[in-house]
DNA sequence: CGAGATTAGTTACAATTGCAACTATTATAC
DNA sequence: GTATAATAGTTGCAATTGTAACTAATCTCG
């Protein structure tokens, strides 16, 4: 006999977990592009270099798990958009030191109280205990997957 | 004084949402891809075929949150490749009634259990009531996105 | 019946993305 | 010091994907 395959898609995590997140993806994509002229890359390099200024565009790959290539063309929209400012690294020609200009400060200012928003919109349905669980979740989850297939270049 | 933005990307759900879903998804295109010469669509289209046979194309959209187009080329291929076969709705000339050949039937034996194997070993660190929870807090969230931003056309 | 609206599915084109190859610079090893 | 390897970042090309327009068939309702 063989062997019952029980995979039912709705049940199945990684289909979970695409649907989930291209439903969130593409709502925030459209809001930031309509309200701030955004795509999703620029938002991201964006908002690491409000919290962290002064990084390389390496640095930028290296805390938002994005691709080399996806950095650099969203550098250099925001170079282009007067949003961002690049020097080179004095000790190293190679190295670039990314910051925000007054427009970036600017134009992040008014995008993260709206992703804030979005957020905790998204979360309102859910208890306290049941956030601190998803996070935990979704902590571990990551650092399996992580663990399993490396298959990502960075 | 301004209002202090307090933004972590590494904090942010829909942030973290979509590096857990690019990881998982990459993993598992590669696999199928390597193995059984299978993109995502096509998986999809294979997996609601294999436990619902005979659905429209349409249907099949509604069940797997894809695309009509993504849809109509997942079925053009696995028609090429003579693992699904299509009749017309004699009461509906429109309507494809779609189903897998005996190939498409042994490639999806063959991919469900690989599947399910990644999904378990992914989930392995979790504990029961972790998972349980995980669960829960997908579906609710899962429920809350729709509401939010219908923003996607199916 | 028959004009207009609706639905199923496809096609064409544009935008996004990912990979590989490339340039420039710095580090390493002899 | 020079050759080789490694690193930072960019560019070109091909594959994927999304949007909108299209064809064909059916439905609605006067």
């Amino acid at each position: 006999m063989p062997k019952p395959v029980l995979l039912q898609l709705e049940n199945f995590l990684p289909y979970r977990l695409s649907v989930l997140t291209n439903l969130v993806s593409s709502a925030i994509a459209g809001a930031y592009r309509e309200r701030f002229g955004l795509s999703i890359p620029e938002w991201r390099v964006l908002a690491v270099l409000a919290s962290s200024p002064d990084l390389s565009a390496a640095e930028v790959v290296q805390r938002t798990a994005m691709d080399k290539v996806a950095v650099s063309r969203a550098v250099r929209s925001l170079l282009n958009e007067g949003r961002l400012e690049r020097r080179m690294a004095r000790t190293d020609r190679r190295r670039s030191v990314l910051r925000l200009t007054a427009a970036g400060r600017h134009v992040h200012a008014g995008v993260a109280p709206f992703a804030l928003a979005y957020e905790r919109s998204l979360l309102q349905p859910l208890s306290r205990g049941e956030r601190i669980a998803l996070d935990r979740a979704l902590h571990i989850l990551l650092g399996r997957a992580t663990e399993i297939g490396p298959l990502r270049k960075r």
